[in-house]
DNA sequence: TTTAGGG
DNA sequence: CCCTAAA
């Protein structure tokens, strides 16, 4: 059986009586055009047939305006909630009436099942532009639209607008602060546990006593916010394609400079991953005073997709956790294009290497790397045939990426330059010569969920289900150091390594890069979000402790070992240095293809390098990091 | 095995 | 990044 989420924006179903009204938590008068999502499912043979009330999905806006500041949005109890506002901008309403009309009523044309993805996509989208939108803001002002609180709970509703207040407040005061340093450990304490919150709804949550329960607030990464504050403004096309590749990677040519920012602000949000059954996503416009002017507050949350708690089609599913999960922003900028989600195709060639190895004989197991024995793993799991959502037939196996148990089209290995002479002769046989990796891979958006019997994905999981048991020590080291740790965006992707594993995929051998020049064996671009998640680690277990910041904070990156941070922190510290007491102008030369690491993460690393007495005495000036960090005119870098 | 450092 | 010595 397949499910689908049917969009219903004026009652379609009513009859199914499933469109249980939860508006009785939301101030009627405020709530605009809620759209609702329900549940359908989808017959063998393609009927539609309304989901029981288990299966029910509802949407609801909930909008409270009291300034036209704030908004709730209200998951129901499960699955998939979009809800819309609606009032005035009437981009949403061309949007979700656009995702209608596509749906005749009752047939399961996958074209409609694509065009509510691409409308969940869309929202998705949103919210990640409006989270840059806010981000590069800045300003105390955020309180206009600034929380946004998801509860899973219906009945929980009423508590929340009190609740919000609060925790607005003391949000807006966070981002008062000017430093970096600033972030207070509570907020982030908070950022964490409202994101356990989410999928473990009995605990509260705020400290100040109020009756939470069941409440999961939501408020940002405040580093990512602080480096879309500082540098993105300011950057030139040039440097947003430099940061762009800082952060995912990955280069690309993209000239839009709104997309850029928004990408990379996205990609630093998204380093603050999400696990694969759990993840929340807000959306937001504010109403900036003079600058933009949005006014409208979406907010899409997801929860607990669960087999069980909420019968969310895999596909959907998938589709959404691969958007949040995938990185590739290519195809989906403004939603003009339809977007499909992919593993990259590096990620592809790298499995299917593997894969190639073993079948051709020997596998390939090298004790010392245990990359390759991760990979190898994978290899265990069988090709699966498959309907891809266009109805053709695929093969594709299944992969455990992350704990997504994306799969991945079965394809030979496919080199990124000049393919070789066999895998020409193979790719006769597929229309005009193009790439058959290219043509599978479109075909392939089918995700199930991790197999039991892997053991990647079970090891996945175990992590998943006791994502306490890593956290708890490290909260409680936060709550004691009173030093304030600063980069806050790393709090959320500290329990939840998933994210866009593969943004950067780029473990390959002698690759010649785009810039001519050819990367070594197993090189694999360090990514903003991973140096910020390094000198975090730095931060709590010290310098030195690599092993431990490996496991704890880099558990889901296999590929990076506690040499590499090391390394890595060496380099970093390197940089930092340089950056200090030099000459901007000097720095700025070795910019050849390294990508900028945001300033204040240099300040960062040089005071936690102080801090444990790593720098050499006589370079220790005393350069008070606080009140300049982040001066929005600085930009200077260091490099990754 | 993990760290530290040199290459 | 890789390699290795040392712990």
């Amino acid at each position: 059986m397949e499910t689908v989420v049917e969009g219903n924006e004026e009652g379609k179903f009513e009859d199914s009586g499933v469109a249980k009204s939860s508006s009785s938590l939301s101030s009627p008068k405020q709530i605009a055009d809620p759209v609702v999502y329900k549940l359908v499912r989808v017959e063998g043979d393609g009927r539609l047939v309304p989901a029981t009330d288990d299966e029910v999905m509802e949407v609801e806006g909930l909008f409270k305006n009291e300034k036209g500041e704030m908004l709730l949005v209200d998951t129901g109890q499960t699955g998939v909630c979009i809800s819309n506002e609606g009032s005035s901008s009437g981009m949403h309403h061309l949007e979700s009436s656009e995702g209608l009309s596509h749906s005749g009523n009752t047939e399961v044309d996958t074209e409609k099942l694509n065009a509510r993805l691409e409308y969940i996509e869309e929202m998705l989208q949103k919210v990640k532009q409006e989270e840059m939108l806010r981000l590069a803001c800045g300003s105390p002002d955020h309180s206009s639209a600034y929380v946004i609180v998801a509860s899973q709970y219906s009945d929980q509703h009423d508590k929340l607008p009190g609740i919000d207040e609060k925790l607005q407040s003391k949000i807006v005061l966070q981002e008062t602060v000017p430093s970096m340093a600033a972030m207070s450990n509570e907020s982030l304490i908070n950022q964490s546990r409202n994101v356990r919150e989410c999928t473990n709804p009995a605990d509260g949550l705020i400290e100040g006593g109020s009756s939470t329960s069941a409440f999961c607030s939501h408020s940002k990464p405040d580093f990512s916010k602080l480096w879309g504050e500082i540098c993105l403004d300011n950057m030139s096309i040039k440097e947003l394609h430099e940061t762009f590749k800082a952060t995912f990677g990955r280069e690309t040519t993209v000239k839009d400079k709104q997309w850029l920012k928004r990408r990379i602000a996205m990609g630093l949000i998204n380093s603050c991953d999400v696990p694969t059954t759990t993840f929340v996503i807000k959306d937001k416009k504010l109403v900036r005073k003079g600058k933009d002017s949005c006014n409208n507050v979406d907010g899409i949350m997801t929860q607990d997709l669960a087999p069980g708690a909420s019968e969310i089609d895999d596909d959907i599913r998938s589709h959404i956790v691969d958007y949040v999960v995938g990185n590739d922003g290519l195809l989906r900028d403004e939603g003009a294009v339809k977007r499909v989600r992919k593993p990259t195709k590096r990620y592809i060639e790298e499995l299917s290497e593997v894969e190639s190895k073993e079948y051709s004989g020997r596998l390939i197991t090298s004790a010392k790397d245990s990359r390759l024995q991760q990979v190898s793993l994978k290899s265990h799991d069988r090709p699966v045939r498959n309907v891809s959502l266009n109805g053709r037939a695929i093969v594709t196996r299944l992969d455990s990426l992350g704990g997504s148990g994306v799969q991945i089209p079965y394809v030979c290995r496919v080199r990124r330059s000049r393919p070789r002479k066999n895998v020409m002769a193979l790719m006769k046989f597929h229309h005009g010569g193009v790439g058959m990796a290219d043509t599978l891979v479109k075909n392939a958006i089918c995700v199930r969920g991790p197999q039991p019997n892997d053991e990647n994905s079970n090891k996945i999981l175990k992590a998943r289900d006791a994502p306490e048991q890593i956290q708890q020590p490290f909260m409680a080291e936060t709550e004691i150091d009173k030093q304030l740790t600063t980069l806050g965006a790393i709090e959320l992707g500290w329990n939840m390594e998933l994210k866009h594993l593969d943004s950067s995929g780029n473990k390959v051998a002698d690759m010649p890069s785009a810039k001519g020049g050819i990367r070594r064996k197993h090189h694999r671009a360090w990514t903003l979000s991973e140096v910020i998640k390094l000198v975090e680690g730095v931060s709590r277990y010290g310098a030195g402790r690599w092993s431990e910041i490996k496991r704890l904070a880099f558990s889901s990156y296999s590929y990076r070992t506690s040499v590499d941070l090391k390394d890595k922190w060496r380099n970093l510290l390197k940089a930092s240095l340089a950056q200090t007491h030099s000459d901007k102008v000097m720095i700025s030369r070795k910019q050849a293809s390294s990508m900028p690491i945001p300033v204040p993460i240099l300040l960062r690393v040089r005071e936690l390098a102080e801090m444990q007495a790593q720098v050499p005495p006589n370079l220790t000036t005393v350069k008070p990091v606080g009140g300049n960090g982040r001066s929005v005119n600085d930009t200077k870098c260091g490099y990754l």
